[in-house]
DNA sequence: ATATTAAATGCAATATTATTGCAATAAAAA
DNA sequence: TTTTTATTGCAATAATATTGCATTTAATAT
């Protein structure tokens, strides 16, 4: 959970030649209230619930996406779950580390992890994604 | 894609005190069949165009999870589909190498890339899962 | 400022993926 | 066998996600 204020939000968008949109904002502003990964529809919800606000469900995953691709959001392919990327500045490989029990995520950065290690030892002949985002199932210290 | 014999796969079964049904093994000779994985209903729709078939997805679901219990299936999250594990036999991190573009997956396993290696980068106190596969998207050679 | 163009969002139907509780059937144990 | 346990069927329903086109909003050009 990084709480990037709007000014900064805004940088990335120009940096990609996006535009901030309320819509855009307030998906990122709800995500950040969160520790623990919330699904397109828990969002929806809960932007719903607020103000009188009316956003589509395809919207939200648009958005999503959008976030995504900025570096800004990660998703939890193994419970269809978002959560803000808590590096976002740096180029590297995020290991989110994800307790099956408690949903709980911890990203973690480090150069020994990177993609190009994994490639390393792997012995193959691959190229990596800039997708960047590896989920890793464990079970954190307070569920053990 | 591993072609075990149904006596080893009868093994794997009694290990775990388990019975291995017609069910059961037709679902795993039908996955063995394809080298990419398949999604559930990917699989009803193959095993019911054959013979008098009529799976329920349900059992499909129910079976699919078996299996992966038991360490003879691996399922691809990002992708929801399920894939036989090429390495049944060893205690290990199964390291699926899934490439983003053709669904190929490699699958890796050595000692390097141990979950316990993992939690070494990490330097958090993690505890790690008996899940035992990482999903890493990367492009594979052929399609880079 | 206004008109034009491009991008984002709404809408709502539909597709895809997955789960549930209970009934029926099959397999294992007594 | 009979009884018990495990598996599968059924079918409704939930959860997740996508699509094409209409509308609105934002950016760009005039």
């Amino acid at each position: 959970m990084v709480k990037l204020k709007t000014t900064e939000l805004l940088e990335y968008c120009l940096k990609h030649k996006k535009s901030l949109t309320p819509t855009r904002a307030i998906v990122f502003k709800t995500l950040s209230k969160h520790i623990k990964p919330k699904s397109a529809y828990d969002l929806q919800k809960e932007i719903n619930n607020i103000k009188d606000n009316k956003l589509n469900i395809s919207t939200i995953y648009r958005v999503l996406e959008f976030w995504i691709k900025l570096g800004l959001v990660h998703k939890l392919p193994s419970i269809n779950k978002y959560l803000l990327c808590v590096s976002p500045h740096e180029k590297h490989t995020h290991m989110l580390n994800f307790c099956t029990r408690c949903e709980k995520v911890i990203e973690t950065c480090n150069k020994k992890m990177s993609l190009n290690f994994i490639k390393s030892t792997a012995e193959l002949n691959l190229y990596f994604n800039d997708a960047q985002s590896i989920e890793v199932p464990v079970i954190c210290a307070n569920c053990s």
